[in-house]
RNA sequence: GGUCCGUUCGUCUAACGGUUAGGACUCAAGAUUUUCAUUCUUGCAAUAGGGGUUCGAUUCCCCUACGGACUACCA
């Protein structure tokens, strides 16, 4: 029998998600969901200078946002901090679990995989600035530790007095020397590094009583059973230090398996996308808007309008694929669909073009009543107050020119308004010397239909025009003009069916004021 | 510099030794819509380079180039 799969997303709380990590979380929730196993939201915020309010609760509302609820670790969309039933490994703060790490490494240090290091970070700035000066770079390896001052070199009489008289000391894992460590990535296949490339990692620093996030992070896989550990590119060189800490602690045989996922990068030049590069490119980096201390937001895609379920799909499709054509996925067939083996090796750039799309796609799937409701918003921003069964039908006649709700104003609003101002080039082309009279005649017309709908229109209006030796183009084109104010829109008869007999005649009427 | 990872149309990707190298986005052209958009059709466009292995390489191996990540008492 094998163990349930139980997948964790461990983000640390030092400023807005940004979507490679949402990626990475999507990827674990689908993995997880598929296997009908758990996913747990662990914070991992060993790191208090860095630790910045809101992060967390930005974190959450943003998987909730995506639709991605975790099974462990939140509930009542905040970190769960005492043990329960449902959430076994409480806390899930790792801050909250600091006394859980010391033992750990102090176990390490007497069974010889890791020792105390007693050295003060100006005599570290120093052999740094040496080793750079010889143009080498500084590694703490295992050439370097026996120059050090660190339990390894000192008398057991004096690391017990330092122990106990200093307070800034640290653990370091002692890297093995010359030895081959062997590792599988699901995604990437076997790896080989040797150890002495390897530098001894700090574990635990005694100045704050934490862990660093090597130690914290083995720790609380195997604490909380993590079955599959789904993470970031940034992770894979120091795969082989967790695979050693595995082995050190002898959890060789209950490690879980590794998948790394390739980053996101920018559209543009190189490198991974970074949280300067949306306000820069003109696209959203963050799920949601975020403000910094300094009062500067950086956009969301949730308030730039997308629809989460379309941000989800483009997401997920950013480095992952079905292996069919069908490109819209709902979270539920993607969990269905979703395997590791169809992650893809290498970075993907992130397209906004693609992202329009999708949202576009999603937007269709919207029912009119839905989009009416959300676009009623922007009309009464803008003071605008319709009837809903109004807008409905507008957005029932719009929905296939627009990608997301915000566009409907630019769209349509001389569907709310009457138009101000006209564009001339159309006048120039169309309007010829009998328009104006023709259009009294053809407001005669519209005075005597009775039901005003868009069939009526259309039986009657084109064939007017041609029995009385109207010209078409020019009658249609000067119509439009008058109740749109340029051109562009849906058909003609469309837009007086919806304006309504009165509004549309008023319209044709304000020829008067065309220049 | 070192370690590791990667490289198919502009972008996201398919093809797990045999295909006219497929799809999507973008772009262009045409059709429809007497406008604009939509829709439909068509088109442009790729295996980084060089060596192997093989009857046959996008696919396997090696080298080079390029890109990326990491190289903190950060995650």
């Amino acid at each position: 029998m094998t163990a349930k799969t139980r997948v964790r997303f461990a983000p640390s709380p030092t400023g807005p998600l940004h979507i490679g990590g949402v990626r990475t979380a999507l990827y674990n929730y689908l993995f997880a969901k598929k296997r009908g196993g758990d996913f747990i939201l662990r914070i991992e915020d060993t790191d208090s200078q860095r630790f910045v309010p809101g992060a967390e609760e930005y974190i959450i509302e943003a998987l909730a946002w995506c639709g991605i609820s975790p099974d462990e670790g939140i509930e009542n969309g905040k970190i769960v901090e005492q043990p329960s039933e449902k959430h076994p490994f409480a806390p899930y703060r790792q801050s909250q679990r600091k006394d859980i790490y010391r033992g750990y490494a102090e176990d390490l240090v007497k069974r010889g995989y890791a020792y105390y290091a007693f050295d003060t970070s100006e005599e570290l700035d120093a052999v740094r600035s040496q080793a750079e000066a010889n143009g080498d770079v500084f590694t703490y390896n295992y050439q370097i530790r026996e120059k050090m001052k660190t339990s390894l070199t000192l008398s057991p009489e004096e690391t017990e007095k330092l122990l106990s008289q200093e307070n800034n000391w640290v653990v370091r894992f002692k890297m093995p020397v010359n030895y081959i460590i062997k590792m599988a990535d699901e995604i990437r296949g076997e790896i080989e590094v040797n150890s002495s490339t390897l530098d001894d990692k700090v574990l635990w620093k005694a100045a704050d009583q934490l862990p660093t996030y090597h130690l914290a992070n083995v720790v609380d896989d195997k604490l909380m059973e993590i079955s599959d550990v789904i993470r970031g590119e940034e992770w894979l060189p120091s795969l082989p230090l967790h695979f050693m800490l595995y082995e050190a602690f002898g959890w060789s045989d209950s490690r879980p398996r590794f998948a790394h996922l390739s980053l996101l990068l920018k559209p543009d030049g190189k490198g991974k996308l970074s949280k300067r590069d949306g306000d820069r490119l003109g696209f959203p980096v963050f799920p949601l808007e975020w403000k910094n201390d300094a009062g500067e937001r950086s956009r969301g895609y949730r308030e730039d309008g997308y629809i989460p379920e379309a941000f989800v799909n483009l997401l997920a499709f950013l480095g992952w694929n079905p292996g069919t054509e069908q490109e819209i996925f709902s979270l539920e067939e993607l969990t269905e669909a979703f395997s590791l083996e169809r992650v893809v090796k290498s970075g993907a750039k992130f397209n906004p073009e693609k992202a329009k799309w999708y949202n576009q796609e999603y937007l269709r799937m919207r029912s009119s009543d839905t989009l009416a409701a959300e676009f009623s918003l922007v009309l009464k921003e803008k003071g605008i107050e319709k009837s809903p069964e109004y807008t409905t039908k507008v957005i029932e006649l719009f929905k296939d020119r627009a990608a997301f709700v915000n566009d409907f104003w630019n769209l349509c609003d001389f569907m709310f308004k009457t138009p101000e101002s006209y564009d001339l080039k159309v006048k120039e082309k169309f309007w010829k010397e009998d328009t104006s009279e023709i259009l009294d005649q053809v407001i005669v017309l519209f005075e005597g239909i009775k039901e005003f709908t868009k069939e009526n229109i259309e039986n009657i209006l084109p064939a007017t025009i041609k029995e009385r030796g109207w010209q078409m183009g020019s009658v249609m084109n000067c119509l439009r003009l008058l109740l749109v104010g340029e051109s562009k829109g849906p058909g003609v008869a469309d837009i007086m069916a919806l304006l309504g007999k009165d509004e549309s005649i008023l319209r044709i009427r304000r020829k008067s004021l065309l220049p």
